[in-house]
RNA sequence: GUCCCUGUCGUCUAGAGGCCCAGGACGCUGGCCUUUCAAGCCGGUAACACGGGUUCGAAUCCCGUCAGGGACACCA
């Protein structure tokens, strides 16, 4: 291969975009951009019974939210368009026309029951189902509806392939079979579009999940019969749920793409969380997307399956939330501060939240959570806590840090001064006195140092809920 | 059932004949730090599916067994 790659990503538009999904696109993606190719988005929309309009928005969405842009599809006309498999019915039509007149496939006027019958009778029979062909050379029936098939070679034989991750794989003729290319209406089926649109559109490198290994024979004996060279294929393992089953929107919510957003998931992340499922570079574990792109080969893409893992990406999504600059960070936490009822929050505020609460939280939802203690007025108190701090030597030393605290400047370095100074003057450790103080306004014992607590939650309130805390009826 | 792919710690993986009585990461776990919680740092736990070959030498190559996954539609 001379000139630059073409790859492209081919959903079908019958739903949202999936996680598998996204890791093709990813990958393909990775591998353009690392050798200066193009990548390309083409939607397989021909199951008009399932593709919406809907879901076509849906994948759109899910490639902006991770940031994959196509260098061409919809939108991004690069002189290879329409890129919508339903607008190019007419080229579909045309190459089976000549594979036709070649003798090459033929049209078939089995009906759907027909076939059917004969496919039970061969299980009843404990073998397996072929094509038997009986309509191959029928040619007095042009206006019939009709369906048109591929015709396999006759005879022993066999297609191989040099999978670029695989290796080479070989199949058989004789476990091949007519396979379906185009229906009475003119709508083609997946082996016999993605071929024509492939070629059409110059893609020299197909990157697939591994569930497409088969499809590739079928896709090869096309490119021989239509005399056109092949790409080169990639085949990725596949991703699996937790049950060890292929990721399936039916049974799993993490396979959609946009329910991590949902959950607080950055989608750097995400990206990285799914490249190295199936992808590695050494040791190295935290890999932005520049470096992915500098890095990625389909030479260090893994064979075998991958099983899904929830903490890893939690880990992640918390090396992230360190990792991105604060302002970005800030951003993304807006929604997330609107959901629980805090909206328009400044940014140099949220700037603040992410700062103190970034290290403890592990999504964008704990981090609002986190930051609602400090921005919601009043407390929840918790009885535990309460009964362990907010006892009378508790109160007592609480009542001193209050009168010193309320002359002070509300800055952090020296409402803590004001907690050391307590506690030095009544002799006993920082934590006699920060644990009460930290019960009182925040209502548990875990919180951010005191005196960024203390600042976040503000003068006024944190006065506030001292005082409320000291009403409290002893226990 | 037929065909295809795969098989290193619980999980993601490094490993392309000697560097490996197998390295990293997540998780779990012990400790340090510390006003709490985190974060961070130091340590621990745990794997080459099994059986045959080939070779001076195999996690790495070959064969078989077993196991897992995928594909077998007028879905993609």
């Amino acid at each position: 291969m001379t000139s630059t790659p073409r790859l492209r990503f081919a959903p079908s538009p019958t739903g949202y975009l999936h996680i598998g999904g996204a890791r093709t696109a990813l990958f393909n993606y990775l591998y353009a951009k690392r050798h200066g190719g193009t990548f390309v988005l083409r939607m397989e929309d021909t199951d008009r019974e399932r593709s919406t309009p809907e879901s076509v928005e849906a994948i759109y969405a899910g490639m902006r939210w991770l940031g994959l842009q196509w260098d061409e599809g919809p939108g991004v006309d690069g002189g290879f368009g329409p890129y919508f498999q339903t607008e190019r019915l007419h080229l579909y039509r045309e190459h089976a026309e000549r594979l036709i007149s070649e003798g090459k496939a033929y049209r078939c006027y089995c009906t759907r029951e027909e076939i059917e019958a004969r496919r039970r009778i061969a299980e009843s029979e404990k073998r397996q189902y072929r094509y038997e062909g009986t309509c191959r050379d029928r040619t007095d029936a042009p206006d019939l509806p009709s369906i048109i098939r591929f015709r396999m070679p006759e005879g022993e034989g066999s297609v191989t392939f040099d999978d670029r991750v695989l290796g080479p794989i070989t199949k058989l003729y004789s476990d091949l079979d007519d396979w379906v290319m185009l229906r009475a209406d003119g709508i083609p089926l997946y082996n016999f579009g993605c071929v024509i649109d492939d070629h059409s559109m110059g893609i020299t490198v197909v990157g697939r999940g591994q569930e497409h290994v088969n499809s590739t024979f079928p896709q090869l004996m096309l490119y021989r019969a239509l005399g056109w060279e092949p790409p080169a294929f990639a085949h990725f393992p596949l991703i699996l749920g937790t049950d060890r089953e292929k990721l399936s929107k039916r049974r799993h919510p993490e396979a959609d793409v946009m329910v991590h957003q949902q959950n607080g998931i950055l989608p750097e992340a995400l990206l990285n969380f799914v490249v190295r499922l199936g992808w590695s570079h050494g040791n190295d574990e935290v890999i932005p997307l520049e470096q992915m792109i500098e890095w990625f080969d389909f030479a260090q893409v893994g064979t075998a399956n991958a099983v899904w893992n929830p903490e890893k990406l939690l880990w992640l999504n918390a090396q992230y939330l360190k990792l991105l600059p604060r302002a970005v960070v800030a951003e993304r936490l807006e929604p997330f501060l609107a959901r629980i009822g805090l909206p328009g929050l400044p940014l140099a505020r949220r700037e603040r939240l992410v700062e103190v609460l970034a290290e403890r939280s592990q999504t964008l939802v704990e981090l609002a959570e986190k930051a609602a203690v400090f921005l919601k007025p009043g407390v929840t108190f918790d009885p535990k806590a309460v009964t362990k701090h907010l006892h009378p030597d508790g109160r007592a030393l609480l009542s001193q840090v209050r009168a010193l605290l309320a002359g002070l400047e509300w800055d952090p370095a020296a409402l803590e001064g004001a907690v050391k100074t307590v506690s030095e003057q009544a002799q006993v450790g920082m934590g006699k006195v920060a644990q009460p103080l930290r019960v009182a306004i925040t209502g548990s014992t875990s919180s951010p140092g005191i005196g960024e607590t203390l600042e976040l939650i503000g003068r006024e309130e944190a006065l506030a809920r001292i005082d409320a805390a000291l009403a409290l009826p002893q226990a």
